[in-house]
DNA sequence: TGAAAAACGACCCATTTGAGGGATTCCTGG
DNA sequence: CCAGGAATCCCTCAAATGGGTCGTTTTTCA
């Protein structure tokens, strides 16, 4: 098989066992060719550029910037770019950035090696992929309003410990109008108290600790 | 090199790709042989009865009962199994319960290769090991009482929502007694408000949500 | 066995929170 | 241009929270 029709492959991820074990994944398949690996963002940026690899498999934290931020450095510089996500579950806040984000695929770390090919033969012939369990944590918050930018700063900063008065001053406004958000929070999310609208924050995903 | 002299392994994680990562570095070992694998708890136990490995690498968190609480059972049938944990950073309760339970190490997934080799023969050859990252992090808390297990339940059901009158109805107990109980958790914990000790109890793997 | 810690309960009291009800801008998308 | 959302601010008020101090009983463990 000639170079023209190898997938050339990115795999970026901070722990190496893991990425051993993509690689060795890749490697056993003849019509595809690990390029480069990255264990960072930057990194990752770095040998995207130095390589253009056909599809970039990416976790989504990473030590240094997020995975999706990556995936934006890398698509505002090479619009054609093809991203797969690759993360242990996180909320669907994570996912809906990652999908706008322009990523073509969303998959858990705990899939099997077999799904993994599939799907990097499927986004590299142009087709989207989101696995049902994906979809189904998607689907469950279709409608329900996400929080506004403001919000999830306040929401963010109560996930410190801080009091309304203490947010108020943090965020340059009146504590009346940080009570106003919350009262938001707590109705879009479905919490009873600041304590679980944190509780659901983080596992959707929305803020992180 | 006989079989009497090879370190025989057993990897137990619920991601695959990990586990092929493991099995690689593995098995570019001359000393060291992979026996078996397990994607969970039950399995883990099943694995190890069948092949009685000399060390087991035991992912923290699997889909149906925790490493520990494998690493438990499997020490309690086998009181000399060599057991070493590995996982993604969480706090320092679960490190502590791991190394109270009995495990010989405690690994981050993010270490090299080779240090995950060296590791499990210093293991086998009897030594524990904790490496000083995980050390560190430990001995940030030493001299820090923990939470006694019902204020562990009081702040799981915090978590949870829940306002005091609810967690005594839940917890059987009087108003009185979880407003007590909190009063010594946010001390503990060092935390201004219920709030902030969802955060932090999350953070160091007190509790989960 | 004796001290310490945990668990339980009660009282008071100031502060914080959340649930009502409003109102005003500004900006964006039909 | 107008509707609607976001963001800002204000008022009231009951309920929840957190701090303090004081007890009892049981369990733990050195």
């Amino acid at each position: 098989m000639n170079d023209q029709s190898q997938i050339r492959v990115l795999c970026v991820d901070d722990h190496p066992l893991m990425r051993d074990g993509i690689g060795a994944a890749i490697r056993n398949e003849h019509d595809m060719l690990l390029v480069a690996e990255a264990a960072g963002g930057h990194e990752a940026i770095k040998a995207f550029r130095e390589h253009q690899p056909d599809v970039t498999l990416m976790d989504l934290r990473l030590p240094d910037i997020s995975g999706i931020d990556a995936m934006l450095a890398i698509r505002t510089e090479f619009r054609e770019a093809r991203v797969i996500m690759l993360t242990t579950f996180e909320g669907d806040a994570e996912m809906q950035r990652a999908l706008n984000a322009g990523a073509q695929g969303y998959l858990l770390k705990s899939l099997p090696r077999r799904q993994l090919l599939d799907v990097i033969r499927k986004v590299h012939s142009g087709r989207k992929h989101i696995p049902p369990e994906v979809a189904m944590h998607l689907a469950e918050h279709v409608g329900q309003d996400a929080l506004s930018k403001r919000e999830v700063e306040v929401l963010q900063t109560i996930a410190l410990g801080k009091r309304n008065s203490e947010i108020a001053v943090l965020l340059f406004i009146s504590e009346e109008t940080v009570k106003g958000h919350i009262k938001h929070i707590l109705e879009k999310l479905g919490a009873s108290d600041r304590t679980e609208a944190v509780a659901i924050g983080v596992r959707r995903g929305i803020i992180h600790l």
